[in-house]
DNA sequence: CATTTCATATTGGCCTGACCAGATGACCGA
DNA sequence: TCGGTCATCTGGTCAGGCCAATATGAAATG
């Protein structure tokens, strides 16, 4: 049968199978824009199209004048769920809800936990070091630190929240990029939170989880 | 300072603002590709990139030969979200999170606040009184005091909460139906609430709000 | 031999102009 | 008054061009 849809659709369909069938595996180099417009038998502008919607559901990264690179397969977004309109009441709403759960987190945290966020620490350290951006290791740190607190529906919640921040189109509609800096700014806060959980620390455990997410929601919102 | 966004996300953003401002609303069309062009002072082409990026985020429809038209900003929650299993954790997930956002709430609550909370509380006795399950004036109760905090995050985030221990589904499955006694208990629990919040008592409101979710989710989960 | 600099090639970004296909509305004839 | 036809409007896709950013390799210098 005919295919219907947008000429983009289609073309954005064969890049991420092209994708998910280990041609281009993430980190990978895609064709450049020429080349791979030529090998589906397309138009440049309308391969721009598609890597436009490739591009803000997480699929690729461009690059200008560097390539177009295969990301890690993102989650599928939430069709349009939304908890508010308000970048800063969605960063005000996590310090409230990420600081009462870390309290929860340091009364339990296991010697386990530790090792185990320690862990992500040293490999969020070793993506920016190799200059990728660690989104996953972002998200495993704070559902983690929930996940700590013994209770799967208020990890379910902070899942919810930093997806609303860092959904693909939250991150690319506002045109914000995290750089080696800011992520290396992250990861200092994240480590001073682990230090105050190891020191079993829950108020200070809090306010390094408030000043983490001021500094995130600053870097988030201010260009 | 320089917008250093694609081209693409800056023509969304400024199509966004038509909409927004009330030039365009839901269900009106918008000029066509290539006025709108014209009027943003940019190529055809980097127009429908923008419009591929608003059609991907569900801000406008496209349709061959009529038009571009305006869509509402945001489409319905998708039905039947749930947060997790485990009636306990989801209990006392909302002490964590309800605690934490009552805290809010007292250092931001107003007279006229507090006179509706008591509206609520009024409306939920003579419901009562009436042999009617006051489902409603609960529910408003603790979204008005989320509201009180000023962040429609958490508002959104509490709202959630309650609608999932209130779901008809898990009033069902789980046999157990409120009876005059616990909506009076119930209420109760609220004037304590009330009552801390009108004596500016954000810690008292904090242990009342634990103690009522703790004695709803007993009388929830106990046969 | 290592480092730095510069030129070139490759890349994406954005544009102009053209043609194709679907939808809509006006007009004409029965 | 209604149905059919045609012109015009709309979006869809394409070819080709030029600009700007980045990467790479060669040559020069220390």
């Amino acid at each position: 049968m005919t295919d219907t849809r947008r000429l983009y659709q289609q073309i954005a369909d064969q890049v991420r199978q092209l994708m998910q069938n280990g041609q281009y595996p993430p980190g990978a180099r895609l064709p450049a824009e020429r080349e791979l417009a030529q090998q589906l038998g397309v138009s440049r502008p309308s391969l721009r199209e598609a890597l436009i919607a490739l591009e803000i559901d997480g699929s690729i990264e461009i690059r200008m004048g560097s390539g177009i690179y295969a990301t890690s397969p993102s989650r599928p977004l939430p069709a349009n769920r939304s908890l508010g309109e308000s970048p800063m009441e969605l960063m005000q709403a996590r310090a409230v809800i990420e600081g009462a759960v870390i309290v929860q987190a340091a009364a339990a945290v296991t010697p386990e936990a530790l090792s185990g966020l320690t862990d992500i620490l040293v490999a969020m350290r070793r993506e920016i070091d190799e200059g990728r951006k660690p989104m996953e290791q972002d998200r495993q740190f704070h559902l983690a630190i929930a996940d700590c607190a013994g209770n799967a529906v208020l990890g379910a919640v902070v899942a919810q929240l930093f997806d609303e921040r860092h959904s693909p189109m939250s991150d690319r509609m506002r045109g914000r990029f995290e750089t080696p800096e800011t992520w290396r700014a992250a990861l200092n806060e994240h480590e001073a939170i682990l230090a105050c959980l190891d020191a079993r620390n829950p108020l200070g455990a809090q306010a390094a989880m408030h000043a983490h997410l001021t500094a995130s929601g600053r870097r988030w919102l201010e260009s």
